[in-house]
DNA sequence: CTAAAAGCTGACGTTGACGTCAGGGGCAAA
DNA sequence: TTTGCCCCTGACGTCAACGTCAGCTTTTAG
């Protein structure tokens, strides 16, 4: 599978693709003319970068807990990093379960707003 | 409050409050001489901006919809928006939860792996 | 009164995950 | 063989939410 092929299964651009490797997330081998080639679990392997990427977890992080995640490889010191990296999302979590309570909160008291009589305010002339 | 003072019980720096006001998040009444004053509401207004910048909401957005979430103040398309806005933090929950859930499959594998023997890699030498 | 502390306005620097452009190969179809 | 698409490596641009520094005025503590 070539970088297109591969930024076309995946929805992500060719830059990024080659931004990951850069940052040593993702590994190709090389033909003789330099152009990269994946085998199809690199489809899987993106979808997880971009879903740590999500979570607010940075190239440098994701490096160090990638093979722990795929592979299981590990060590007592990375079962650290992976506990707290799980911590911190959790934490995220609940900030935004409470931020989304906020805004449920201000919709109804608007829906509310709306339906005792201020539907709109009124066009100028 | 002078904006030392509002830094200091939001724990937010004085350059952002600066740059809240810029982005027209936070307003102050000024003395003759120029400096910034602040009545005690606005030190829950900070908090509010960090909860909805720690949301992911940009700046722009949050300045639409500061005023409809402080005051109640609506409009139908304000309501979309907020309801758009809403949505998207319910949608990056489940995002994360996933994502959460995925690091508690890798962490319990991990900590399988170690109580079977792989406690940790043989230092060298 | 004086010196430190706090405020003010620019304005440039930072960080991360890419976008984009320049300039140059390589390879299958027609 | 040419055409056209895909690929390559730099390298600079972008955007947001501030950090930081310069240079100057204001307020406050002693």
């Amino acid at each position: 599978m070539r970088i297109g092929e591969l930024a076309a299964a995946t929805g992500v651009s060719v830059r990024a693709l080659r931004y990951y490797e850069e940052q040593n997330l993702l590994t190709s081998c090389r033909s003789r003319s330099g152009q990269r080639h994946y085998p199809d679990s690199a489809a899987d392997r993106v979808r997880l970068i971009q879903e740590l990427y999500a979570a607010g977890i940075p190239s440098r992080k994701i490096a160090e807990l990638l093979p722990c995640i795929e592979t299981g490889e590990i060590t007592p010191a990375l079962l650290d990093r992976l506990t707290a990296e799980r911590d911190r999302i959790d934490g995220r979590i609940h900030e935004l379960i409470a931020t989304r309570d906020r805004l449920d909160a201000a919709i109804d008291a608007a829906a509310n707003a709306m339906r005792q009589g201020v539907p709109c305010p009124r066009p100028k002339a």
